[in-house]
DNA sequence: ACCTGAACACCGTTCAAGT
DNA sequence: ACCTGAACACCGTTCAAGT
């Protein structure tokens, strides 16, 4: 076979194989994705310049899934809440992309958009000169945290049965594994607002 | 060559070997590594399991490089502080290894311990149930994002001139590279203490 | 116990050849 | 323009063979 009349790849189906793949196993590669759309591998890249393109494109898709509406621009601290919310959200319905994103270099349009959108509202708050990339900083630390939280579910939450007491305890105490990341998360974004509400006054005074 | 009077390989000069290709090329291979202590590529599953442990064990390596000191058990906010920075601070020597780990399982002893020390600090600071759990995952969160950030220098940080205003100028205000990531690392954690002072607050009441 | 070399089943990417 | 198959340079891991 050559080149068929209608093109066997559309970008958005190689995005939609890849997304399956990393949902199931964790991981993606080229081989697999190529039979999972029934092609051979090389015709991959007359679409696609390589594996990252496609991490990129996931990621795009992901955040574009999981969109915000900011209701009033005034009201920095709800614009903050949607955006965090919608961030985290993208990555709760595929835990195991985000382990594959962080080690690339954010090029998407949508997710700049959405640090635009972070900038802003920041802003709006009353964070001025460097304070306002620190917390831009803080955010997305504790956004990208949230989300590779949910791909690694027992990192510290299975230790040994003898020498760790108070971890055994406050694990004990924790609830079931997704309540406790959802738990966990509201707990977070309070913490955090409520960190930038004091920052905010103690700069003020 | 057969098996050698004094063994050619230490799980030490592994590690240390194997901290040095990814501080120098961001990742490691099995290959590499035995080319680089001069030994074939198969010895190395005489002392090692495989790249996973490699791996944790460079783990336990760079926190056991930046060790903290809790000075009184009572203070739970030096101690918070003390742990975090010494979290961050061994990132910070090996940026790279970061997005490394995240992809597995903590199994290091030393790392088990330092969230054991969180939760005791936590405890101590009054709070309760399961709060004490969603508080170290914040902390965890937080932490880690810091870390990430570190081997990500421009991951926001350089977008297209035009269409996102408050992010070019919440850049223009940021001052250079290195500055900018302890700024943001500061401000974060008084932010995290922050809001953690304001929780304890409103939950007493 | 510890090393070697060969082998295996995987990768991502390139490229000439086809229509 | 878009597909194929073969090729290349890489992986991680296993295993028989040596001392």
């Amino acid at each position: 076979m050559a080149r068929p009349l209608v093109p066997l790849i559309s970008i958005d189906a190689l995005v939609t194989a890849a997304l399956e793949l990393v949902d199931e196993a964790g991981d993606f590669s080229l081989p697999k994705l190529a039979k999972r759309i029934g092609v051979s591998q090389s015709s991959i890249y007359n679409h696609v310049s390589g594996r990252e393109e496609i991490l990129e494109l996931m990621r795009g898709r992901i955040i574009s899934e999981s969109p915000y509406v900011l209701e009033d621009e005034r009201d920095w601290e709800a614009s903050l809440r949607a955006i965090v919310r919608s961030y985290r959200d993208a990555f709760a319905r595929h835990p195991k992309l985000a382990p594959l994103l962080v080690l690339q270099t954010v090029q998407d349009a949508q997710v700049m958009a959405l640090y635009e959108n972070l900038a802003v509202a920041l802003e709006a708050a009353g964070f001025q000169g460097r304070d306002v990339m620190s917390a831009i900083s803080t955010i997305d630390s504790f956004a990208l945290g949230f989300a590779l939280d949910l791909a690694a579910p027992d990192v510290v939450w299975a230790p040994p049965a003898q020498g760790y007491p108070a971890l055994t305890s406050a694990l004990a105490h924790a609830g079931p594994t997704d309540e406790r990341g959802e738990a966990a998360f509201e707990f977070g974004l309070e913490i955090l607002i409520a960190g930038l509400h004091s920052r905010l006054q103690s700069t003020v005074l």
